[in-house]
DNA sequence: GAAGGTCGTTTGTCAGGACAAAGTATTGAC
DNA sequence: GTCAATACTTTGTCCTGACAAACGACCTTC
């Protein structure tokens, strides 16, 4: 039986290109990601068996069964033993990359505006450096943001980022995110521990983000990590709560 | 130059089984794994070059590399090409699991004590079966718990499972975790979405917190799924905001 | 008719080899 | 002494081949 998996998808024909420097894996892998995402490949449905698959591609087994490994890890393909690989509902989709509040409010098409409230380089405290995982007095970048969204203020955010990572620009600051500047200077946000609590406002921060006094705000700590393991964002911020709130992808 | 990695870890030999059922690149990357976690690989220091950890330890080539890759992708290690393996800072290792209240209360020694408050199977409300993906109508279970840690109330949790997923016992909620039962019944949570946000407490909510009117509380929704991308649960839940916030890893 | 064994299918694991690409260190020229 | 070219080290990619383990379906047997 090699006609066509039941209910399943067929993989047409797929055009590589070898002399690309693109992996073939990943040639692969993007064109199935595709395929899958157009809804050419059926949710639910069975792929054909990698042997199969391989060899109409016109690549090799463990290049193949590589690029069908990369799909599983992001979650859009399950396989099971002796039974073959299925395609999964789209819900369970790993994101791709580390959110933030201005790349949030960017794509959902609220303009985010940014007031710098103060901008100052020294050495860290105590319970940055310690958070970071830098040496105490480090020098750092330190600066506190107001965040408007359409128009209203939303957030107050506080940052630190140590200088030997990046030197932030003032002027960056106000026309892009934080982790658009990171991302920027070669430096990704791999992992990120947060801490997300609520509190009443007081009335100094009641008065700068147009809330009344007792008014419910988020609060969040971060400390975001670049993949070998450097510390390269602290921050600490509150959110009005009756206008935002986090939504947020854990993976195992 | 093949005397040992300057600053280096040096990777005793390991004895691996051949007979037994687990993979050998699983057995390399556990002894790995626990040499880092020891401290007999320090933290900064550059592994052997895979070649010769490979011959050392008697396996090919691409049997290190998949141990290896394993420990790259948990955030242990980092390899960069013409350069090596280094071994990156405990602080940015992914958590192995999805974390539960009651799996974090157990863990820090308070001890939650569950009371439940509504207790019901039937057909699942639409915007549930929505979340969860499920048809409209479809039988769930669901309950109200309210959760002590301390002796004083934590948190009211509504949550829904459906049927065919998993067929509640009231008695096992009373002594056990949600995720404890459905770990147990072979349905792992591998991805979950959770929107989380804050408001103050109505007075109902706050008589049953042991709060007053008007006081902040930390709100989730979250639905999760499994490896199949199966919806498992869904689930509701208010906090109080003075005793309880969320701390999170997030990774790429 | 039900229980159990057998067989084919499919994925999982492992080996060995070859070449490419990136980064570092050394060497050489000016 | 400085800069550029070169050699070496290390990981990345890709291939072929082989066997093992899990699963489902079919068949046989009782």
């Amino acid at each position: 039986m090699s006609e066509r998996t039941v209910g399943g998808g067929f993989v047409p024909d797929v055009a590589l290109d070898r002399t690309s420097p693109v992996p073939l894996y990943f040639q692969v892998a993007t064109r199935l990601q595709q395929l899958i995402e157009a809804g050419e490949l059926p949710v639910g449905g069975k792929l054909e068996n990698e042997i199969d698959l391989a060899e109409r591609l016109g690549v090799s087994r463990p290049t193949m069964r590589r690029a069908i490994q990369y799909l599983v890890e992001r979650g859009m393909l399950v396989r099971r033993r002796g039974v073959g690989t299925e395609i999964v509902h789209p819900k369970v989709r790993r994101p791709v990359e580390l959110s933030s509040l201005y790349d949030d409010l960017a794509k959902t098409g609220q303009q985010p505006r940014t007031e710098i409230r103060s901008f100052e380089v020294g050495p860290a405290p105590d319970h940055i450096a310690e958070a970071l995982g830098i040496p105490e007095g480090a020098e750092i970048t330190w600066f506190e943001r107001l965040r408007y969204a359409g128009g209203e203020p939303l957030a107050i955010m506080q940052n630190a980022v140590p200088v030997a990572v990046l030197a932030i620009d003032r002027d960056d600051l106000v026309s892009n995110g934080l982790y658009e500047l990171l991302r920027a200077a070669g430096c990704v946000p791999r992992m990120a521990n947060q801490v997300v609590g609520a509190r009443t406002a007081s009335a100094g921060e009641a008065r700068v983000l147009g809330e009344s006094r007792g008014a419910p705000l988020l609060t969040m700590t971060r400390t975001a990590w670049d993949a070998a393991g450097r510390g390269v964002e602290y921050g600490s911020h509150i959110y009005r709560a009756d206008r935002y709130s986090f939504e947020l992808t854990l993976t195992i």
